[in-house]
DNA sequence: TAGATTGTTAATCGATTAACAATC
DNA sequence: TAGATTGTTAATCGATTAACAATC
């Protein structure tokens, strides 16, 4: 199937796709012009088959002999992944993970822009977080009529995970990151990220063995 | 390949039992003796048999017409994971991210101990974070020798990601989980698991599209 | 017994890797 | 020019799904 021209990318190589940014504007920032699929691949210690495969699929074209140029491939790449257009989020659960979340900076500089946190807990209603307001979970739906935000991150109890979420659609949440250990069930139109700690845990200590 | 009597399980198998575990650990609470895979599939949106399969990698045994037992079910997917057993880590990086990392009660849950935490910071050291100690970094190859932690968890800047690692590495560490956005090099024997929030987020706005 | 569910073997699907012509 | 690197098509590999006999 192709869109825009562009074959759909496989899953694991749209997760790839953020690790090739961050070494490209990192070579950007040294002045560097162009990059090879070698380069790359032996950085993040990849196959070189696989780099250039992977970024096939943003469109960009490079130079037998030379490589890509740098600056070219961070645009292809930010455009392929729709990180060069600004989008909002607002996050629920202003807990230590939430908190988290709030400052990293790797967000903003993918166009992610958390304007605000709700939480539940008086102690932390009316606080900021890294800058950020944190309003109580009542005011969602009010806040939700000036920021309009796409995209909503779930750092809230696996037991009040579901009831959460459901308040997110409900005020035209479109997208749901959920860090909650917790499955949601939410209309097919909802788009839903699960992001699960213990799998990576799972993974480590199976590798680590015994 | 047969490890015990049981094939290895693919990676994607290993990612999903956390979830297979959270679930079947709520049924234990509320006292439910036995599930099928067909239960488990429509509570985690997933296919049967893609169940079945999974949970026979952990060397399971389920009864036709029944399905397991989830006291037994519980501990198959414990013990093949490792999760039965204690394990000490160490933190480096008192920042929010770590901070948060230090609270999550799903990681005592899957006996991962975080003894202490390090940085460099000096408002840090000295401080608790959920109870736990925070070391300055030069005093980690003392610690370690207190408390022989096998995993050290990088919650630092990427750009003294790779010199942290290495200082781990030198004090006996065995694997590391890395949260921060660089790539390691390290000692092939060395286990790394690399946890990338941007991945999350490529897919998330891949999805939502526009 | 009847039939739902397990466990295994085979078929399919999709991602990775290999091969190689094109090209700067 | 010579040769390193790209881009594409084909082959391989591994995970998922289908089919179905076994069984409680």
């Amino acid at each position: 199937m192709k869109v825009n021209g562009l074959k759909k990318a496989p899953l694991p190589t749209v997760r790839r796709l953020p690790a090739y940014l961050h070494l490209l504007q990192d070579a950007f920032r040294r002045m560097q012009i162009s990059i090879s699929a070698t380069d790359i691949a032996e950085a993040l210690h990849l196959e070189s088959i696989q780099v250039r495969k992977d970024l096939s699929y943003t469109g960009i074209v490079g130079k037998p002999r030379i490589g890509y140029q740098v600056k070219e491939l961070i645009d292809s790449i930010s455009g392929f992944l729709g990180w060069n257009r600004q989008s909002c989020a607002v996050l629920v659960g202003a807990g230590s993970l939430g908190a988290a979340l709030m400052g990293f900076n790797g967000f903003s500089r993918h166009g992610l822009q958390i304007t605000a946190a709700f939480d539940v807990a008086p102690d932390k209603i009316g606080q900021t977080l890294h800058g950020r307001p944190v309003f109580h979970l009542e005011e969602l739906q009010e806040q939700q009529k000036l920021f309009g935000a796409r995209i909503g991150i779930l750092t809230v109890p696996p037991a009040v995970a579901q009831q959460t979420a459901e308040k997110l659609v409900a005020t035209g949440i479109e997208a749901i990151w959920n860090f909650s250990p917790a499955t949601l069930t939410l209309p097919e139109q909802i788009t839903v990220q699960q992001e699960d700690l213990s799998a990576g845990l799972a993974v480590l200590t199976m590798q680590l063995g015994q």
